[in-house]
RNA sequence: GGUCCCGUCGUCUAGUGGCCCAGGACGCCGCCCUCUCAAGGCGGUAACGCCGGUUCGACUCCGGUCGGGACUACCA
């Protein structure tokens, strides 16, 4: 045990002991069942899309049970940041609206940011040291794969334990030595673990847990060589979670096994312990099996990759809402953002993301939405990830909302063609003559294979008899008798009868007209289109292959 | 290697011993509607990983096995 004089000397004078910290951040004054959550995204690197999904349950839960939502910036890794990382954080979340309960400006128990909090966790460390529950370690990094490779060939279990862990009972002499001769340091826990010792703790998602006891004389505080002196993820969980009162800590399960390590730490603090629930990280299918969604590898999983795409913010919370329980999924949109998420109705097994299912869903809702809110949400979007389209979209305001109102007002059913913002362009972009972009090639894939002859005679045949739509025109009749004309079978049923009689049914020739007028295979009612963009823009297009 | 977690249709899931020769949603396929693409309506496809045990009875409980995943850092 070192002695206090020397423990003193590694830290500030005037730094405070552990009860200013329990004063200055005392227990919050909350209703019964109030739970008091936090998101800690590390600064690493950009915001994935399970950072949501996992700040999402943080915040629902917290607001649904009176309780508090923050948001810590676990940025104790300084090596790895990442600049504007945290900025794009707070865009992230804020576009799925997903907000703290309290911050810097507004809460009792910031700074928000680890990295502003060194001294907090100075207190502790020193406070572990005075009680022995911690120690100094001098090992190099060479020493620390000596005993590796030691243990490797020894067959024993890695790790800084035991008869490994050469400084846990060095002497104060040796400690002083080094001291003095300027080595850099860390501060290790002196975990009390037994071997074969196990542990047991209730999980409010998996319910009772039990492990190996921890044996591992686990970092708290990094290298004395550093210019700010930061803790590693573990301490700062403890102390953090203590301090800022916090009552649940939802995060991955990729932590589940430092639960020990971290019931020890909280402990040794004195620390009544967190609730804990786990919850399984959004997966990735890869060939045969699944894996965990990879920043590296899987643009779905950057949160950037929705907002650049357009998918409504509501959309996504939806879908993630579903998979963190499957009967939200069940529930009409409205409801299911709206109903609490449950902690007993997650499944423990990571889900799969299904890009597919979220279109679905996606669709569903934008064909719920006025086409004022589509015009405004589309413009905002553009104005971002297509300039273009924004500045058409604002030079024909009139012509953008008569496109957005066809088969969506008035109308049963309302067309499904929207499911992001980015879909704008493919799906109207042609009512728009600045950027639509004439179809030329009569082998063009889009006519599905039809013998460009064919094409060109279609063509033709519709420009040179055009009669734009009016009250006295039976606008399709142009493409009925053109069809005929040229050998196409009157009706899909007829052409399936005899498919040799003929080199299609009229679907195939209202396509080729389609896929002039519009340069997609998909589009609303075909007179209406016409209507839309006048005679003389119709028979350009027509005209472009002929 | 060790420890831990997980395992129902292709996907998300319902299911807590008989209501299940397993239900819903997405996808896919077909049919219908329709002057054309969608949308919509109707129908179909498809799963309890495997082996034992407990039980009158197991998707549900137990054991094993196989498979998948996480951790094993002065990264979080």
């Amino acid at each position: 045990m070192l002695s206090p004089d020397l423990i003193d000397s590694l830290f500030p004078a005037d730094l405070p002991g552990p009860e200013h910290w329990e004063k200055r951040y005392p227990p919050r004054d909350l209703p019964p069942g109030a739970q008091v959550t936090r998101f800690g995204p590390s600064p690493t690197g950009y915001l994935h899309i399970g950072g949501v999904y996992v700040a999402m349950v943080d915040a629902d839960l917290a607001l649904h049970s009176g309780g508090a939502y923050l948001l810590r910036i676990e940025d104790t890794d300084q090596a790895r940041l990442t600049e504007g990382a945290t900025e794009q954080f707070a865009d992230g979340l804020t576009y799925f609206t997903i907000s703290p309960t309290e911050d810097d400006l507004s809460g009792h128990y910031g700074p928000y940011v680890q990295s502003s909090r060194a001294e907090i966790y100075l207190s502790y460390v020193r406070e572990l040291l005075r009680r022995d529950r911690a120690y100094l370690d001098f090992a190099t990094k060479a020493d620390l794969q000596d005993i590796t490779a030691k243990q490797r060939a020894a067959g024993a279990l890695p790790g800084y334990y035991g008869k490994w862990a050469i400084w846990r009972d060095a002497s104060e002499d040796q400690v002083r030595e080094k001291l003095l001769a300027g080595e850099p340091y860390v501060v290790r826990f002196r975990s009390p673990g037994l071997s074969g010792g196990r542990v047991s703790y209730t999980d409010a998602i998996r319910g009772e847990l039990s492990a190996d006891d921890n044996r591992n004389d686990a970092v708290i505080l990094k290298s004395s060589d550093q210019p700010l002196r930061l803790p590693t993820y573990h301490f700062a969980h403890a102390v953090d979670d203590h301090l800022m009162r916090i009552s649940l800590v939802v995060r991955s399960d990729e932590w589940l096994s430092s639960v020990p390590l971290h019931l020890q730490l909280f402990d040794a603090l004195g620390f009544d312990r967190v609730q804990y629930a786990h919850v399984a990280p959004l997966m990735k299918q890869d060939g045969s099996s699944r894996r965990k969604l990879s920043k590296r590898k899987d643009p779905e999983a950057s949160v950037g990759f929705f907002i650049e795409q357009g998918y409504p913010a509501e959309a996504v919370q939806y879908y993630l809402r579903g998979l963190a329980n499957g009967r939200l999924a069940e529930l009409p949109l409205p409801e299911a953002l709206a109903t609490p998420i449950e902690l007993s109705g997650f499944n423990a097994a990571g889900p799969l993301v299904d890009l597919v299912k979220l279109d679905d869903i996606s669709a569903d809702y934008v064909a719920t939405l006025p086409a004022d809110a589509i015009m405004g949400q589309v413009a905002t979007w553009a104005e971002a990830y297509d300039p273009a389209l924004a500045e058409v979209l604002a030079a024909e305001p009139d012509l953008a909302r008569r496109v957005l109102d066809i088969e969506r007002v008035d109308v049963p059913n309302p067309r499904k063609d929207l499911r992001r913002w980015a879909d704008f362009r493919p799906v109207y972009g042609y009512f728009f003559p600045q950027i639509f972009v004439p179809v030329t090639d009569p082998a063009d894939d889009r006519f599905g294979g039809l013998a460009p002859d064919l094409v060109r005679q279609v063509a033709s045949a519709f420009a040179d008899q055009y009669q734009a739509p009016g009250p006295d025109v039976e606008w399709f009749n142009q493409i009925r008798e053109l069809a005929t004309q040229l050998g196409f079978a009157p009706n899909a049923k007829t052409y399936k009868k005899d498919p040799e009689a003929y080199p299609g049914s009229i679907r195939e020739a209202s396509q080729v007209i389609r896929v002039l007028l519009t340069g997609s295979g998909r589009s609303p009612d075909l007179a209406q289109v016409a209507g839309a963009l006048g005679v003389d823009e119709v028979l350009r297009r027509i005209r472009a292959v002929v």
